[in-house]
Parts: structure tokens; sequence; C-alpha cells
DNA sequence: CCCTAATTCGCAATGCTTGCGAATTAACAA
DNA sequence: TTGTTAATTCGCAAGCATTGCGAATTAGGG
């Protein structure tokens, strides 16, 4: 169980990589940490400027990169804007079609178990996404309501 | 084992469903059947015009969002431009993180395993993508030559 | 053969993301 | 503290993928 690096951790990381530490940084350093809400960079610009009024758009996207590439995130790709997954935990998602709300589920690692297709393929990584319809939106028959994250 | 649809197959779907069969539709059925490459709509629509010079972009959209409508072909989202899979079996994808090749890989359907966090979820599809190295380029180190399609 | 709704297709517009460059700033050393 | 330098910020423009729109065309049933 790989727990997801604090604030703190981070700084390290970043120094260590020869990167700088800035209070853009350290902003998102901690509204993502322990975030579950899976954010896109506009959602999560949203919520920095609150904070700090005058961050650029700009700015997110390239730390949500960086940590990226550092392996301290996870990209999700799923159509429309990219979403961010602070937990870096071997980890799977379930995406509701109505609402599109994005959770994390945890399953066995499938690259256990036995694939026919995969010949001489060599695995990073297996992430299995469950569409469907989420507790909340299964309810409401036709309900077209859709919230944003 | 739901088999791929022939080109007249869909071309009674269409009508059935009130749509047109048009020259440019029919040509998009042929190139489809039977095509394992995982194509991008812009990748399909360079085949579609070598064969129908003055075929449209848009009309390529078109016809896939309707097929994908119609459940005839699996819209496939990895990040960069959608591919599109004429397989609608239940099966899965292979990504080599080198050149990019996407494969169809058959597993024992995860949505019967036990998984954690799916409390309450109605799973509609599970889907897995494997990334990874291909064969091909697992050999060749660092190789960074990136192919197309 | 006619009619009408569906389709084609080009262009503009959208949404998401990255490239670029000038001004600023973190971090390290003196 | 001050100086130096490379990293960063940020706004704007550009890029890619996709969709909206509307005029002209066409499939397909009557």
């Amino acid at each position: 169980m790989k727990s997801v690096k604090s604030p703190e951790e981070l700084v390290v990381a970043f120094r260590a990589a020869g990167l700088k530490v800035t209070p853009q940084r350290q902003l998102l350093f901690r509204l993502l940490h322990g975030n579950e809400m899976h954010p896109t960079a506009e959602t999560l610009y949203e919520v920095a400027s609150a904070e700090m009024p005058g961050i650029s758009l700009r700015t997110v996207y390239q730390t949500l990169t960086d940590l990226a590439a550092m392996g301290e995130l996870q990209h999700i790709q799923l159509g429309g804007a990219a979403r961010f997954d602070p937990n870096v935990d071997d980890h799977h998602h379930s995406v509701c079609d109505a609402c599109g709300d994005v959770r994390d589920v945890y399953a066995p690692n499938p690259d256990h178990v036995s694939v026919a297709g995969l010949d001489g393929f060599s695995v990073r990584a297996a992430r299995i996404v469950f569409s469907g319809k989420c507790p909340r939106c299964a309810g409401a028959a036709d309900d077209l309501s859709v919230s944003k994250q």
C-alpha cells in the first residue's frame, strides 16, 4: 500500500529533482493531498484561484504535468478533460454514465489473471474502468441532471 | 461471442433505424469490417479518401458517431484522438507506451470478480487497459521511434 | 418522377492542452 | 545580505480533436 505523499514530502521530492518549490506549487500540493474527487485541471484551477487569485491555469497544468512525470499523480483519460488522481496506489475507477462522478475501486490485480492476446506484451499497469450508474443516479430513472465533479 | 456485423447487415440496420445508406457510409462500413487496427477518425478518413476523394472528415465523424450510438462500434478513449473498434465483443485492450499500438485482449470479465468500492454502482461495462511495451518495442531498449497507428 | 427528411461537407467555433517568451523568483553560494 | 542563474510564472497564441451550423445535395418511399 503506497500511501499518498504529503505536501511536505512533495516539497522534498521537488527540490531533490532540481525543481523549485513556489507558493503556487505548495498550494496545489495541499489541494491535492487526500483529494478523492479526481479533479480536472480546470476544477483545480478554480479552487486554487479562490485561495490565490491570479494563479494561472497554465501553472496548474505545468505542476500537474510535473507531478505526473514524477509518478506522484495519476493522469486519467476518460474522454473530455483529463482527471488527476493523487492516489497512486494500484487501483481502478468507476465512472457514472449519468453524472460523470469518478470513484476509486479496488480489485484483484488483473495482470495476475490469465489473459489471451497479451503475447509477449510486458505489462506496466493494468487499469480497469467500470462504466455504469452510480447509486444516486441509478435511482432516478431517466434523470438528466448532470452535476459537475 | 457476438460477431462483428458485416457491411450488408449494417445497411439493413441503418435503414431499420430510419437512417440513409449513402456511398460514403457503405465505404466506411467496408473499411471497418474486420478492422483490427483501432483507427482514429483521421486515419479512417485518410484511407477512405484514397478510395473516395472528396469525402469529408466531418462525414467520417458523423458515421462513426452513428455507429457507436447503435452499439456497432466501440468508442475508445486513451488520450489523444479517440479510437474506434468494430469489435463489440466483451474484450479489452493493450496499449504500447512506445509505439501506441492498440491490440485486443481477452480476459475473464472483471465485473464477476470481487471488487471493493463499487458499493451500489451498477456496472454496464468493465474495460481494462493494459499499458506497457509491445513485443516489438520491448526489444529495442530506449528506441524512441514512434510509428503511427 | 416527386417530395421530403436525411445527409454531406466546409467552415467556424468549441474545449482542452501545450508552445513561446518576457518578467519574475527560488535557491544556492559568496 | 547580496548576487547569480536557472527555474518558474503567466498570458497569449497556436494546436489538436471534435462538434455546431447551414446551404446544397441526395436517398428512398409514395
